[in-house]
Parts: structure tokens; C-alpha cells; sequence
DNA sequence: ATCAAGATTACCT
DNA sequence: GGTAATCTTGATA
């Protein structure tokens, strides 16, 4: 892997490129969220597409809402949504203004910070080494792990509080392609990638 | 105003 | 493998 320390933050033009492109070269990228006292990073090691224009999964299908308004930016912002009631998932926003596209990000690998991943997650100390994989490898987890909730959608993705640092890139032969995961419409579309054999991958 | 569905997870048998 | 938890959003009236 690429040295952290000479990593550079991702600008606004990575983010405004075509969704499926940028969906597949965020695997491998450094997450991170600052606040002063807390560093927390990973690497990104799953991701989904999601389009506006024909993908019936999409929040941004049926058009601009207050809730989705974010999606249609022009690409680099943070959009988060609150679902089943219990968990927030947050994914990036891709493409021109208008389009309605957006990556969200599954699953991640603990870089730094894991002891405030612990405590955000569990409120307690780990139980056994298990408990590692569990702590981000999945969406709700992520975000719950991030402590990333509403308020943070709509975060400028190149500001200092949220962004993310490239670092490798991943060859092609080792990523892998499948159907979109917890999806009732568009099921069809293979627009979910991972990085094959990574332990942080979400299951199912 | 009311209602159903949801880009998930944890815990149970 | 099954399902409860839990509440926002968007659709319909």
C-alpha cells in the first residue's frame, strides 16, 4: 500500500466522473473523519452504484426530494439516509450536477482509530477478536462505527471534517462484480463491488 | 392525517 | 434461517 503520510486528498474532479468508473476506483481508498480529537480512518473495500435516471433502486428514481436534493449535486458531497428506523448509511455523490447519481459505501477496513470505532459501536471493550470484522463491515455499521448520522449529509467531500485519501488502485483482476445487496427493485443491475477475499466485506 | 416500505443489523431457535 | 426493532420519507386523501 501507497504511504499514508504522502496520501493526497481525493479534489472534487475524482468525484464528478462517471458513477460506475468512481464506484470501482473508491475500493482501496482511504476514508477518513476528523474532529479534533478523533481520527478515524479505513479503507474502503465495498461499494454500490446507484442512478437516478433508469435504476428503480435509487432514492433519486422518482426525482428531487428534500431528502435526495444532495444526490443531485454535482459530484463530492457526503449524502446520508436514516433507514428501518435504526441505521444511517452514507454514501458519495458521483457524476454533473443533476444526475442523480451516488456511491454508497458498504463495507470498510479499520486503519486508525479503531479503539473510538470500539466505543462507538459497542459502548464497551471487544468480547473476542471476532468482534474486529463486526465493527465496520457493513453499511448501518459504518456509519454507526463513524458516528455518522443526518446531520452530516451534505458534507463537502474536499472540506476537513470528511474526505477521502487515495492511495492504491486496485487491479481489475482483483475486484469483484455482483448484484446490489438488500435491494427489491432493479435487482438485476451488477453494480456492487468489492475487493475479492477481504475479510471486511459485508456478508449475506 | 394516515400509512406502508425500507440501499440493515442483532439476536433468537 | 427467521424476525423484531423503530422511525423517516414519500405517497395518497
Amino acid at each position: 500500500m501507497k504511504d499514508l503520510k504522502s496520501a493526497k486528498k481525493l479534489e472534487a474532479d475524482f468525484y464528478r466522473r462517471e458513477l460506475l468508473t468512481v464506484a470501482k476506483d473508491l475500493l482501496g481508498k482511504i476514508f477518513v473523519k476528523t474532529d479534533g480529537r478523533n481520527l478515524l480512518m479505513g479503507k474502503i473495500v465495498e461499494t454500490e452504484a446507484y442512478h437516478g435516471d433508469f435504476d428503480e433502486a435509487a432514492h433519486s428514481f422518482k426525482g428531487k426530494t428534500k431528502r435526495t436534493e444532495i444526490m443531485f449535486e454535482a459530484g463530492g458531497y457526503l449524502y446520508v439516509y436514516f433507514t428501518y428506523g435504526v441505521h444511517y448509511c452514507c454514501n458519495v455523490v458521483t457524476g454533473k450536477k443533476g444526475q442523480g447519481t451516488a456511491v454508497l459505501i458498504r463495507a470498510i477496513e479499520p486503519i486508525s482509530g479503531q479503539d473510538k470505532m470500539i466505543k462507538n459501536r459497542f459502548g464497551r471493550k471487544l468480547k473476542n477478536e471476532k468482534e474486529t470484522i463486526n465493527l465496520t463491515s457493513g453499511p448501518g455499521k459504518i456509519c454507526q462505527a463513524f458516528a455518522i448520522e443526518k446531520t452530516y449529509s451534505g458534507t463537502d467531500l474536499t472540506g476537513e471534517n470528511i474526505y477521502i485519501l487515495n492511495s492504491e488502485k486496485i487491479r481489475k483482476q482483483d475486484i469483484g462484480v455482483s448484484r446490489r445487496i438488500g435491494i427489491t427493485k432493479s435487482v438485476e443491475l451488477p453494480w456492487r463491488f468489492f475487493i475479492k477475499n477481504n475479510p471486511y466485506l459485508s456478508r449475506r
